[in-house]
DNA sequence: AAAATGTAACCTACCGGTACGGATCAGAAT
DNA sequence: ATTCTGATCCGTACCGGTAGGTTACATTTT
């Protein structure tokens, strides 16, 4: 049989490894590159042979955090295929779950455009980005449920998101995040179609 | 008549206007002190007898944000008078009017909170003061407005917020920002007390 | 042999922070 | 009016530390 490959990581898995871990608690700009090769057993020269530059590593990091988000979100949708209302419903349960976590502090490709308001950190592009892809994916989930308006419903949607991850960074616990979920299906309702007073012509 | 006061603000206004407009702009870690002292025409000693540290001017540059922000904030609910509802609205489109500015970055405060993770510091205890605040008197409007679950509306509201300050600066012109005065509507109208097939017995 | 990694320096720039000495100005004494 | 004086305000010059980044070379791993 095969042998389970090396036991101890390339070096530049364990920086990228270590420096993920470390941008997410303490955000990236916080954290030297020093204390990220200290930590990962590695030196400096690996990080820079392998990511060129600080901001480079930053991006990788993003890279990842982008990755792992679209594999809870796509198991999200898996889970109640066809009906894209509940699949909505259940990506927001999937985060009410991961906030709960002790050492939860929002999405790091948002907190890292607050960080980096320059538009060419190659940081902010990632998260860039993912956000407008992130929009348009809830726009193909309002627009198959049929929704009134659903570009006003997705953006919505998206700003319980946001919401969701900045309050759950500025408080422990019992934050607003916890109304999410709810907000999320009373909106979903009052866009649904039905019989209504309001109009419904375009899409909005 | 009285002479108008001396022509050139103190060093330590200066101090504080620069590193004010500097901290929002590019974010407070980005900014060094010998940056702010020079573009205030100041001097480092200046900055430090006036505010102790870096961290300690920080503070109180978001406090001045808090304040302006519950200026804007009073002002609107001071259009409406006695109309919760409409008060709501009002400092939605107040913020929705805000957003419109070029350099709108979002809400200093919620910026300072995700740039620094340690809950000791002394920028981020104004910033989570702040919102704590903002969440009770949403609480408060939500209350008067009788809605069915007030803490759970002032909450949705809140993420709505907190979602059009982070998306603001994350798309820049047409983002889900937009659609955030709708969605509170929706929500408060969600909210209301009618004839209705759900449960309104206990408020969430 | 070739690829990946580590060692041990070194660099410039800037970080937050401070010791100390010079202006400035009000009021009291002359 | 002038001089003295005390307090307030401010700037010059400097500190040690660390940031991100780089070098040349030795060593390990495959």
């Amino acid at each position: 049989m095969p042998q389970p490959p090396t036991v101890t990581p390339k070096a530049a898995d364990r920086i990228l490894n270590t420096a993920s871990d470390l941008f997410y608690r303490e955000g990236s700009r916080a954290v030297g590159v020093d204390e990220i090769v200290a930590r990962a057993g590695a030196t400096k020269p690996s990080l820079y042979r392998a990511f060129g530059s600080k901001d480079q590593l930053i991006a990788a990091y993003l890279e990842t955090q982008a990755v792992q988000l679209w594999s809870h979100f796509n198991e999200a949708l898996a889970s109640r295929p066809g009906d894209p209302r509940a699949q909505v419903l259940a990506w927001f349960d999937a985060l009410a779950e991961r906030m709960e976590a002790p050492a939860y502090r929002g999405c790091g490709l948002s907190n890292a455009a607050v960080e980096y308001p320059d538009p060419e950190h190659p940081g902010r592009l990632v998260a860039v980005a993912h956000k407008d892809r992130m929009r348009k994916r809830l726009r193909e989930l309002t627009r198959a449920m049929d929704a009134r308006k659903p570009r006003k419903l997705a953006d919505s949607l998206m700003l319980l998101m946001e919401g969701a991850f900045v309050t759950s960074q500025l408080f422990d616990g019992a934050g607003p995040a916890g109304a999410a979920r709810g907000a999320a299906e009373a909106l979903i309702t009052a866009h649904a179609r039905r019989a209504t007073g309001e109009n419904d012509n375009q899409e909005g």
